[in-house]
DNA sequence: GCAAAAGTGTTCATAATACACCCATGT
DNA sequence: ACATGGGTGTATTATGAACACTTTTGC
């Protein structure tokens, strides 16, 4: 491009739009917000900011991810820039969506709320405005074949956790049921968990060790973690 | 998002870059733009252009492709936005990267001479200007990924095509030799091409069948067409 | 006859799947 | 005692990788 056709180029409001997943009772969470005013009032979203100047769309997206639930560090993926010119009523606005994956339980959950936002299971999810389901569903897809590539969890799960836990997350993430047995030896075989000396004494009978994410842990490349499709 | 807050928020040129990629000589080609005047006389640099106020970002790749290959209907895959206020040395641009596939000789070759552009193969793609190497970068990995789990070469190759040249395509991907005698099993076992009653006399004494794709042909999900990393 | 790709078949190693089975322990 | 998840083992099947081998035909 020239220099002298930046003057003459139109110019948009960017936006980004976040998908925000956590972990809780066994089911995938979706942070999404009420809106208590007009337009589209009463009506459900995600969360959204506009991008400044000065900032690339990935800042612009921790930092309305930092203002709703006080977290630095939101591990983030880009899912996908959504422009279709009428996508939002309210003007031409180009906005690229964004999943997060958040410990539900370390956020800051009185700021959660005083922003009027709502933790809401993944199966439960009401139509959202705008495009937001489709950027919702896109997301969803990213977030399960990044978990059919590698383990994921440690976003999601808190920072010890059984392979019980482990596996139950990966049933609501792929709403089908894993073999036990199976699933372990699996996501073990991968070596990127170390096992603990402490025991689960809550979940079983037995007890199970709890595990972590080792923290120099490499990535698989392709090898799948599950089947799935 | 609020109305009154549209009029406030700032506004940002946005462009789309295009890596497009073509198959000839046992390779995969690219199509690079050479600047012809200042600034950045003599570097290269990929296919670019604004995106108008009322098109998506879709729409603006459809055009520029256009008008540089005279070809509708390129298949194009969103790979990322690109944001970093400083990518740009001419002023802030959010750029939305596409790859788009075309089949090398049936698009305008005249054309695109006119407007300047050049197959380059790609292991002699030079410096690009901005972040579009990176853009290239993220483009292949997209473009492997796809190749890993359904048959390409729909969009890449003539009509009609042997396997021999189905699996150069496939080497040229991935940059490795597949086995003559596996891939053929492997491809066909997704049935999605199937047997012409024209042979290519050609590329071999016995000569080859032509194979097309099916035109009802349903994608194969997660199961891999073959492995790769 | 040789070379070179076409096309098929065979063998071996590895991985996924479906279970069986014992363990530990709170109730 | 028994129910429940923890954890390991195993038989069966499916898949991938390596490669042998036969076919065809232009040179």
């Amino acid at each position: 491009m020239l220099h002298s056709e930046y003057k003459l180029a139109p110019k948009h409001l960017i936006s980004v739009d976040c998908i925000i997943f956590g972990y809780d009772k066994e089911e995938l969470q979706l942070l999404l917000f009420n809106r208590k005013i007009e337009p589209q009032k009463g009506r459900w979203s995600l969360l959204g900011g506009w991008v400044n100047e000065e900032e690339s769309v990935e800042d612009a997206a921790r930092r309305v991810l930092k203002t709703i639930t006080g977290l630095d560090d939101i591990y983030m993926e880009q899912v996908s820039a959504f422009s279709k010119p009428e996508r939002d009523p309210g003007g031409r606005v180009v906005s690229v969506a964004f999943y997060a994956l958040i410990r539900i339980n370390e956020h800051d959950i009185q700021l959660v709320i005083k922003n009027g936002a709502t933790w809401i299971s993944l199966n439960k999810v009401p139509e959202l405005i705008f495009d937001h389901n489709e950027m919702l569903n896109n997301a969803l897809e990213k977030l399960r074949l990044k978990a059919s590539y590698e383990v994921i969890g440690n976003q999601l799960l808190p920072e010890s956790f059984t392979i019980l836990q482990l596996r139950k997350l990966y049933d609501a993430i792929f709403q089908k049921k894993f073999d036990p047995g199976n699933f372990r030896k699996k996501i073990l075989s991968f070596k990127v968990l170390e096992k603990m000396n402490k025991k689960n004494m809550k979940d079983s009978k037995k007890g199970a060790f709890y595990y972590r994410f080792k923290s120099n842990a490499k990535k698989s490349g392709l090898i799948p973690v599950v089947k799935t499709f």
